[in-house]
DNA sequence: CATGAATGAGCGTTCATTCAT
DNA sequence: GATGAATGAACGCTCATTCAT
């Protein structure tokens, strides 16, 4: 039924590999056919416009992160949890053009575009979400008030580690990351997390909601 | 005397403005001159070409990231230098315009605009500098190999999570981001830097130049 | 099947009409679109460049040039040959616009664009090897080391005076011309080939190569 | 009281260094007051427009050559007239920028220039005037009807090979162009008038006018 | 369904010309 | 008189989009 290689299929991968190679702003309707080996009616039968093309490779991005994060299931142990953290983060790095493509979409979402910016804010709750679960998962502190915003700053930093990796800052290497998020992972997240419970213990507060 | 108003300055504002307004893509050189109430031929007397413009632009956004940096020199307590980057960050939250500004910046610069990447390259080597001198006054602790790799990863959790703030994500607030930054900056960055100099000790390790 | 009337087609002609009518300087690529009754992007998708037209018309007329020479191959007597060539002169002479754009053509090359440059180049050497082919063919005399740069002075003539003609000198007309001409190919021509090649019999040269 | 190096006199040298080193295309105002060393407003003080300038350099140029033309007055002997000749042809070929500005010049007048044209047509006169009384003086012959159309084909002839030189074609050398000259000069010339003398007698006509 | 020729608004840039100082 | 900052029309060129075939 459906066609593995049908032509809308062959356009989306087409402009992804368009994108990544000489970037958006090259990313020509022109450029995207011939890479796709059609014409540009074709495209136009199955797309509106060129940004449904690109909200097409989008779509396809976002979710493949997602796919990636669903994969970071509240796992048992920490030394798993890290294994998978660090091949994701290994991965990540290497991934430059669909960082930059990820980067993009970021870029036309501040913009306003509301579609995409809804996409990323459903995109980042999952994200956060998933790895509250992992904190709460691994490290076996009950919910603090604060776990959710912990979270949100660790994906924070994954994204700004990236962002200076693709801005060619090449200050701190992919193995000097790694071995923060080692860090981390080890022993300052145990540590911070068992710090804020007993903190808001001693505060009589129990967790918000 | 020196016109406050003159037309460069215009220019640059207006160049501002309309990059954090509409992105660097819409920037175009009309809307450019529109915004600046002046005409083309004006621009084209100050600046060379388009990308000038832009570098300018940079110039003057890194300028001030740079004199906001500047502030926290390495001071001497902790709590001090707390309350520095405490209300830093809470006017960094606050200035959308010149976050955005920024992240359309590093987006054109992604894109491969050589020059572009140059200055981010140069100014986050600063801006890690700064923050690595100030681990060293604050916490009072040797340098270990890893001190540079935590300041990037510092200034990688503040532009990750500006970045959260401008898609809108909304997840955590500035009030929780602040209290996370008040728990690493008390209780993690101590901890860590320790651990990490213990470590290093007891592997026979001195610090690496 | 074969369209006469092609957009290519009208492109080239609308641009041998514009440059004709106004030079190569006002020959924008606007006017040319428009006498053509066709669009810029229309120009685009046939031509990488403005300068693509240039030579295409530049190929068209010196085509055209070569066409005319070609029929006046090594025919056999000298009266012939006059014949031939005074038509072709007469011809040359109405051919206004024609020569307009040889002129237009020229100067443009003269002001430094190297392709044009080469193909007048290219065009001359052709020229003028086929006149000194005729010199041989008609008088019957051998080579003589001035055979060469006798046609290229002949060509010369013939140049100057269509250039005269352009200006509008008006002090010879055509009629005076083409009995100059009578003159030069019946009597100057013949006794100049004689003697220089008895001179050069008497210096002991034989022909350089 | 005529300054020497009034302003007027410095725009017009350096309009004629201007166009002489970037060509016409490229002698915009502001580098022809560069050149002069004074401002766009001074120039436009002494020209009411960028054309006015280039008609004051055409002037000079065009006067130039008159000048060089009433060197050659009907002198005695041949000789002495083809050493005129040859070094006047000498000195035009290596004058390969004030060649380009009087092509330039006779393609503003093609494409209309009134005034242009009616300058080049004196010119013209005066030079074809002079070398008719030039092959009276010299060769002693009396008038024929052809004797103007003559004198017009030998200039129509230098200017051909100007052009030629100027395209580079290249084909003859400068020495092989004065050899030429000298044969035309010394023998051609001589027999052609004196041949159509004869054949004037022989048809009873007198001169035309 | 698919094609690619055709369109034209819009881009960055140039430069002759003007005019307040 | 002299200056050069400012103007804006016009340039060559790009490319998303349309539509006859």
């Amino acid at each position: 039924m459906a066609e593995v290689s049908d032509i809308q299929t062959r356009i989306q991968e087409a402009a992804r590999i368009i994108i990544a190679r000489y970037g958006v702003n090259n990313a020509t309707i022109q450029a995207i056919v011939e890479e796709a080996g059609t014409s540009k009616g074709a495209l136009y039968h199955y797309y509106r416009s060129k940004n449904e093309v690109l909200y097409d490779v989008m779509d396809a991005s976002l979710k493949e992160s997602t796919r990636v994060a669903q994969k970071m299931h509240a796992g048992a142990r920490p030394d798993e949890v890290l294994h998978y953290i660090t091949s994701g983060l290994d991965e990540r790095f290497d991934k430059v053009d669909e960082n930059r493509l990820q980067f993009y979409l970021a870029h036309e979402a501040m913009l306003g575009n509301k579609e995409l910016k809804s996409k990323f804010a459903r995109k980042y709750d999952e994200w956060i979400g998933r790895v509250e679960e992992m904190l709460l998962g691994i490290y076996g502190v009950p919910e603090t008030s604060l776990n959710r915003a912990i979270a949100a700053a660790a994906i924070a930093t994954v994204d700004g580690m990236v962002m200076q990796d693709l801005l060619g800052v090449g200050i701190i290497s992919k193995e000097e990351a790694l071995k923060v998020w080692e860090i981390i992972l080890y022993k300052v997240l145990p540590f911070i997390l068992e710090d804020i419970h007993k903190q808001e213990l001693m505060d009589g507060k129990t967790k918000d909601r």
